[in-house]
DNA sequence: AGTGTCACCAACCGGGCC
DNA sequence: TTCCGGCCCGGTTGGTGA
């Protein structure tokens, strides 16, 4: 490419500069921080209920440990070769992710928190030396003040910033810092990755972007459009663009608010019993009332599922979604759970034999609304006062005293709780949020 | 014995309506 | 009265990533 036609490039992209930057293998690190034995040992953490491994470590990912991979078929594996395995700690690995997240916020206030692990910043204003600078400064701060290592990706949109973070993960010349605003680099590294790598193009998209005979990131760049949008939806169209240089996918600096919210769990065993099952429902539509009463946001339908297991073949399957809807929208827990509870009662089915092993449950809402704002019911209007402060009290105990100190009783006691509450059999301490699990120190 | 959770988007489809 | 097309809607489905 002439000189021209790079300056022409650096133009379509406007001059801005976007990096993502993310914490490598980000739950494994995590655990790492707090304990030193777990540096250059193969590390995983695994998936609710202790399920699947979703964060390896290097070492973990050579001994051949892939994403996903469920934890009994990989345990012999584990055991005999030293791999440290952790059941997920989320509380540890939110606290963590806001310290870091503070931490860009002291280079740029135009920081948007992509998930857990990731965030995006916008060193538009920067010129590109000191951007790159900036992007190891960042790292090494982050590094010392943590403990956590990250990699950083710097583009002219937002998948491009994510292709050269990938880069700068997978390439270990680069230390951690890769820079696609610069033209060279740009033209050097599109016609060398995989198009697989690329964000937004999965399993389903993969093998029709290779019938087009699309085989790198470059290839896909150069593309006609339009039998892509044909393919893979606007998603694929806009993908192009942005590897173009034409920004699709704008920097969110402030949470749009939230639309749905759930809560799904697997059980720990099979649930035959429908005293069980209703209740894990009850204890998700509890858990649901406190993230929406953390939001102010209310619903006035909820969905209530429960199903058998995919890999239970050979047993009766049986799959149920029903909504339920409310007087008006609400998150006082005690109108919630009697709504999640109907669900169950107006779908369940007497066992035969066999019976229905239920594997999982879940509630589910679409169309949160701020509570303040939303329409007062004609009728069945509910004492919204009266159970503001009742909820207000109930959070206020199990913040202090930890998460389900307090529950309505349908949501089970602790000793009735067997078949269905999830399993985190290899937790570490909250190190960071509560004090009693506190590191200790010995001189 | 046992295979995660969650959010969001886009497409699609059928029903109601004009 | 019936049919049709276009539009909006709500619900469902499938895809994606982390």
């Amino acid at each position: 490419m002439s000189t021209a036609e790079a300056r022409l490039r650096d133009r379509i992209g406007g001059g801005r500069a976007l990096a993502l930057i993310d914490g490598n293998s980000f739950y494994c690190s995590c655990e790492r921080v707090f304990d030193a034995k777990l540096a250059r040992v193969p590390v995983i953490v695994l998936s609710n209920n202790d399920g699947c491994a979703i964060a390896r470590t290097p070492e973990a990912k050579a001994l051949g440990i892939k994403m996903g991979d469920p934890y009994f078929k990989i345990r012999g594996l584990c055991e005999a070769q030293g791999v440290r395995v952790f059941s997920s700690n989320y509380t540890l690995y939110g606290d963590m992710s806001a310290r870091i997240n503070a931490i860009y916020r002291d280079s740029t206030p135009d920081v948007e928190v992509s998930s857990i692990d990731e965030s995006f910043l916008d060193l538009t204003a920067f010129v590109r030396r000191d951007r790159v600078a900036l992007a190891r400064d960042i790292r090494a701060t982050v590094r010392a003040w943590t403990g956590i290592p990250t990699c950083v990706g710097i583009g002219p949109t937002k998948t491009l910033a994510k292709l050269a973070n990938h880069i700068a993960k997978t390439v270990p010349e680069l230390d951690g810092v890769c820079d696609l605003t610069e033209p060279t680099a740009y033209e050097h590294w599109l016609c060398r990755i995989h198009v697989g790598e690329l964000w937004g193009v999965g399993r389903a998209s993969l093998p029709k972007l290779e019938a087009m005979g699309i085989d790198t990131v470059a290839d896909l760049r150069d593309i006609d459009p339009r039998p892509v949008r044909k393919a893979l939806t606007v998603v694929g169209e806009r993908m192009i663009h942005e590897l173009r240089g034409v920004s699709c996918l704008g920097l969110e600096l402030v949470p749009a608010r939230r639309k749905g919210c759930a809560v799904t769990r697997s059980f720990s065993g099979r649930v035959t019993e429908r005293s069980e099952l209703e209740q894990a429902v009850a204890a998700h539509a509890t858990r649901l009332g406190e993230k929406l009463r953390r939001e102010g946001l209310g619903t006035d339908h909820i969905t209530v599922f429960y199903h058998t297991s995919e890999h239970d073949r050979g047993e009766p399957m049986r799959s149920v979604s029903t909504m339920v809807t409310l007087p008006e929208a609400t998150n006082d827990t005690l109108a919630l759970i009697p709504a999640a509870l109907h669900g169950v009662a107006r779908t369940w089915r007497e066992q035969g034999s066999p019976p229905w092993r239920y594997s999982k449950a879940g509630v589910v809402t679409v169309d949160l609304k701020p509570l303040a704002a939303s329409q007062r019911a004609l009728i069945g209007q509910l004492d919204r006062e009266r159970a503001g402060r009742l909820m207000g009290a109930l959070d206020v105990c199990n913040a202090r005293f930890g998460r389900g100190s307090v529950v309505p009783a349908r949501a089970g006691l602790a000793q009735q709780r067997r078949t269905w509450t999830t399993k985190f059999e290899m937790r570490t301490p909250r190190y960071t949020t509560q004090v009693d699990e506190l590191p200790v120190a010995h001189a």
